[in-house]
DNA sequence: AGCACGCCGACT
DNA sequence: GTCGGCGTGCTC
């Protein structure tokens, strides 16, 4: 660089604003060593901040007698490649959101704040393992691993096939110690760069000709980008296929990126990853502390970890030496960050995966409509595994058709028939009702008074366990009433279902049995869930209750009874989304049950039995029902043929959104729409939430480059108006909620 | 997001 | 006369 003037740096700061920021560099650098990708302290405002460097130039658009000088640079080496930083700007530019708040997600917390991005020489172990060091004070009490660890060191043998003889996971913390000695003998401590790891691992298992497919076609594209669509039902051993895959990575000395949906996955996964792979695993989610998760992103950046596994936010986590992104249950919605930055972690992975010249595997049973859009179109290649490895039967979906019929608390007669009979054999009962607390309303029989929120337009939840009226929208929360606040009649009703409800019926028509409800309610503190699932699966447990929950990745191998008990609330929205998403959910509940020698059977409670979307997906399974709601999809031009963005808005001043909207037509007239529809102000489904008046718009177009172009030059000037800071508006790109 | 500046009502 | 309400605008 021409040495014309001060050197410039140009900074991301976590603030809600567009652009970059200008400082000048300090004037002893030396540049050839300094890269984008460093975080620095900077003076912004009155304040400091810590500043991301992205680029380093000459030319500023301020005047250069206003820019302030860096106060200090923060790290010795670039913490993000350039190839991740320029995904982050890609990342900001597609999603319309602010850069600085972008670069700082790829962050974790301590990083955010300054702390040092240097692991202590002790955090080279592997912290994160069983939660301790494992140098070898560790160890006195384990005198086999003690043992071991001896044998291994007299000898001088590195990890070899004699350990792999020996080696078992229990003894990990041994193995550990013996690693990051090798890896500190090897290489100097503060060289953040750690050579890769001899792959040990367990014996793996046979797979089936469709295992062996899937696995081969990933590995025949290692080292490039390609994107593959893994769909497979529970138990036809998808993970199995997975771990072959990340051997194959790990024996070329690469990373792997591994992505859940939810924390409750990520200990069953965690355990096979660590049974059988003896490389150091990075987990990463929201219930560690802020110092364990810069550890575990530090420990994938240096390259001492060869494995990250972790939830939405570990997407940008920096690899030294990228192999392979997967993401398993790639249906789920949480992969969506659904405030702030609206990113989906599934589109972003397929970018980075390409920018990374990796493969990419996505994993469902019930892949979104999105990804077998792309399979058709050959975006992603289709590795299908039709069987439940073991040759166990899939469970049979049976309607159950409750009109006319006399129900109990939900429970009609020929569901509480079946589920004696299941009970009679010692198997166990598995009830499903998205739905917690004990009624989702509470009525006056004497004047038709309902509890209702005073904060949003929703109805306050009975919980009587704690006796208290809940609203589940907001923090609103009070007593539970004995009289009608109008006409002060005793005659309060709950009105409808939920899980509490259904407790208190089942603990009185199955009064000799161990009933377990598993809802948010019920595994709030920690170690209550997992203490349950064990109960369940050591058959304590007759009859399992619950919500949400229960749809995700927990197997019951005793479970040979599902029911759904009100299937119809998901075929009734405005948001086209749902009937995919109770798809979705049916067949992921149905696959908690049974195993080789006890085939599960599913019924569902329905007053819809002829419901063409119930009876596609039940007599012709998941596929055919998504091709229907394909060809909805296609006919009305909704996503995945079109692309959308939607604008939500809010304010506690009714009248300030509709102020917000005049402006931004107004706006909107000198914007060159192209093709893009343009559907609302609309009331929000839920008009009113925590006090707040909310109003959306929704934008569309058949073109995603048309829709992109279109917001590019909308979103700043929106941002611009004097109407937009009198209400909290905020941008959804491809959203997959509408509320 | 913070944080200051700025212009109008109830207090020592 | 001042303290402080939060509307408006800026941060290199």
């Amino acid at each position: 660089m021409p040495s014309i003037g001060p050197v410039i740096f140009r900074v991301a700061i976590q603030v809600p604003v567009y652009r970059l920021f200008d400082y000048l560099a300090p004037i002893d650098i030396d540049l050839s060593t300094l890269v984008p990708g460093v975080r620095l302290e900077v003076p912004f405002g009155k304040g400091l901040k810590i500043a991301y460097l992205l680029e380093i130039t000459q030319q500023s658009d301020i005047d250069i007698s206003k820019l302030k000088p860096v106060i200090r640079i923060l790290d010795h080496y670039s913490l993000l490649s350039a190839k991740d930083l320029r995904l982050l700007k890609w990342a900001s530019e597609y999603y319309h959101h602010p850069i600085g708040d972008v670069v700082s997600t790829a962050f974790p917390t301590a990083l955010r704040q300054g702390k040092s991005a240097v692991l202590k020489e002790k955090q080279y172990f592997c912290l994160t393992e069983l939660g301790r060091t494992a140098d070898s004070t560790v160890l006195k009490r384990a005198p086999k691993q003690k043992s071991l660890l001896d044998k291994f060191q007299a000898s001088n043998v590195t990890l070899s096939e004699t350990a792999l003889a020996e080696w078992n996971p229990h003894w990990r913390p041994a193995l550990n110690a013996l690693i990051t000695q090798q890896l500190l003998s090897q290489s100097d401590v503060k060289r953040p760069y750690i050579a890769p790891q001899k792959v040990l691992s367990n014996p793996a298992l046979i797979c089936n000709p469709q295992q062996q497919l899937a696995i081969d076609s990933v590995c025949n594209h290692l080292g490039r980008f390609k994107a593959f669509l893994l769909e497979g039902v529970t138990g036809s051993g998808k993970t199995e296929v997975y771990l072959q895959i990340i051997q194959a990575v790990l024996e070329q000395g690469l990373q792997v990126l591994v992505l859940v949906p939810e924390i409750t996955l990520t200990p069953q996964l965690e355990e096979r990853f660590r049974h059988r792979f003896a490389v150091n695993i990075a987990v990463s989610h929201s219930k560690l502390t802020d110092k364990q998760r810069q550890i575990a992103w530090l420990q994938m950046q240096t390259g001492q970890c060869s494995i990250m596994l972790g939830t939405r936010s570990a997407l940008f986590t920096p690899l030294t030496r990228p192999g392979l992104i997967i993401l398993d249950e790639e249906h789920d919605g949480s992969f969506k960050q659904q405030e702030g930055f609206r990113f989906s972690a599934r589109d972003v992975a397929m970018v980075r995966a390409k920018s990374l010249a990796i493969p990419v595997v996505l994993g469902s049973a019930t892949p979104s409509l999105e990804s077998l859009h792309n399979a058709q179109r050959q975006r992603y290649e289709l590795l299908h595994l039709p069987e439940r490895a073991g040759n166990s039967i899939e469970p049979a979906l049976h309607l159950l058709d409750i009109r006319n019929k006399a129900i109990q608390e939900g429970l009609s007669e020929a569901l509480i028939l079946e589920m004696h009979k299941t009970l009679a054999k010692k198997e166990q009962v598995l009830l499903f009702l998205n739905r917690r607390g004990f009624a989702p309303t509470l009525i006056c029989h004497g004047c038709g008074w309902v509890a209702r929120c005073l904060r949003c337009d929703a109805n306050l939840v009975i919980h009587y366990d704690e006796g208290r009226l809940r609203c589940h929208h907001c923090e609103q929360e009070q007593q539970l009433l004995k009289q009608c606040p109008d006409c002060q009649s005793s005659q309060l009703t709950p009105l409808g279902l939920g899980t509490e409800r259904v407790e208190r019926v089942l603990a009185e028509l199955f009064a000799d049995k161990v009933i377990v409800r598993l809802d948010r309610d019920t595994t709030q503190r920690k170690g209550v869930l997992e203490n349950y699932l064990r109960q369940i699966n050591q058959g304590a447990v007759d009859i399992i209750l619950g919500t949400q929950m229960l749809a995700k990745g927990h197997h019951f191998p005793d479970v040979t009874l599902v029911a759904i008990l009100d299937v119809d609330s998901g075929l009734f929205s405005i948001d086209f989304h749902a009937s995919e998403k109770m798809a979705q959910m049916i067949v992921q509940v149905s696959g908690r049950a049974g195993r080789a020698e006890k085939p599960g059977k599913v019924i569902m409670q329905t007053r819809q039995p002829e419901h063409p979307l119930l009876t596609t997906l039940i007599t012709q399974g998941y596929n055919s029902f998504a091709q229907k709601v394909l060809q909805e999809r296609q006919e009305a031009a909704l996503p995945p043929y079109s692309y959308q963005a939607l604008l939500r808005v809010q304010a506690l001043d009714s009248a300030a959104p509709k102020l917000f909207f005049n402006a931004l037509a107004d706006l909107m007239q000198n914007i060159k729409a192209s093709h893009t529809l343009i559907l609302g102000p609309v009331v929000a489904p839920m008009a009113k939430r925590a006090g707040q008046y909310r109003y959306q718009m929704l934008f569309q177009n058949a073109r995603r480059d048309e829709l992109q172009h279109f917001l590019s030059a909308l979103m700043p000037e929106l941002a611009k108006l004097k109407q937009a800071k009198k209400v909290r508006w905020s941008l959804d790109v491809d959203p997959v909620d509408l509320y």
